[in-house]
DNA sequence: GTCTATATACAGATAGAC
DNA sequence: GTCTATCTGTATATAGAC
């Protein structure tokens, strides 16, 4: 890679590092070119030799994403597991929740970018059912083997999806500044989502 | 009232009501104050003789929403209900979710406007926690009379809220069109929310 | 009170010098 | 490749006639 070449891939990556905090601190809306290129400390115009547009930088920044996860998944096996166990259920809550608090401004961008896209897009939706995916197999294997599920896999896998990043969305985005610890809502969720409201010894209806 | 006034209000009901289609066709982002006067068919000018801006329009609705829910819940008690009883917790979970069937104009805009407010401001964590005070208190009481919860009674309602208001926003713009029907939904989320994913008959851990 | 016409503001995007 | 300077499009808001 020539020296032209390798400023140019810096500057890239100044700006996408610059966006990333900038989608922090103002979210990804209200964030303008010119936030970016002035935090990064180039020029308005340098954005342009570089990405298409704000949306065009978004997707270079999910790209990466995608590379560090595929770095860090790679060889790992993915067997049906099973979603009753508490220990299971639990790790399938953590590993969601702290991808989500490693990667803020995307989770950020993405959020509002659905929002801004408007209904009629069924953007959420789509989302939604595309990012439970996983979760939805897992029920649908404990309903094959005989397990009786609250309704439909997509629809609670959905419904856990939507509980997930509503949640993390909220309490990482200014919520009490008391701070609740990772564990404490980890903890609590896979409570809720294990046994419910009613708790594990309570009797059939 | 003088007929100068009345239809005065006759233009702010229409550009209300305008508006009320309008969220719910581009959203409540997308739709631009020229959107509203041409759905109402008056002039752009007009706008402003009535609200002082789109923010103070959505206020005005909010400020309707208000009215109707005061006249219907008028003189209903609200003593502690038991969320571990099946029948009471689906009766406030159907609620919640036809209240924003009904009015899904403001609860598109209200989740738009939130999103677009930005991180920071951290109003989704604060409308979180204000729209489901009634669940946190029935939570406080479940604990007071010695029921164990999954954890904090202000995370669990938190929780349960941000399942509800994602779910219905999801479903209710542009989701399935082979329409899952509410009933399905609010069954699927009493039973879920009730024993959760380990379901009524499973033993303690 | 409502209209038409226009001013203001600003973000996105481009042109051309270096 | 990066910069400065500028153009274009668009949304908000106002001014003034009727």
């Amino acid at each position: 890679m020539g020296v032209r070449k390798a400023k140019a891939e810096e500057t890239a990556a100044a700006l996408k590092e610059a966006a990333r905090r900038q989608f922090v601190e103002r979210g990804y809306l209200n964030t303008k070119i010119t936030d970016i290129t002035a935090a990064a400390g180039r020029a308005t115009g340098s954005f342009y030799d570089h990405f298409a547009s704000k949306e065009d930088l978004l997707q270079a920044l999910l790209a990466d994403l995608h590379g560090h996860a595929h770095d860090r998944l790679a060889g790992e096996d993915h067997p049906p597991h099973d979603l009753t166990d508490r220990d299971q259920l639990r790790e399938h809550l953590a590993v969601a929740w702290h991808l989500m608090r490693d990667n803020r401004p995307i989770m950020i961008a993405l959020f509002e970018q659905a929002m801004a896209a408007g209904p009629g897009a069924g953007e959420l939706w789509r989302r939604l059912t595309e990012d439970t995916w996983v979760l939805r197999e897992h029920l649908e294997h404990l309903r094959e083997t005989g397990h009786p599920l609250p309704g439909d896999p997509e629809l609670v896998a959905a419904a856990m999806g939507g509980l997930l990043s509503m949640l993390a969305y909220a309490l990482f985005t200014g919520g009490p500044k008391s701070g609740r610890s990772d564990d404490e809502v980890i903890d609590t969720l896979t409570r809720l989502l294990l046994h419910g409201l009613a708790g594990p010894g309570s009797p059939p209806a």
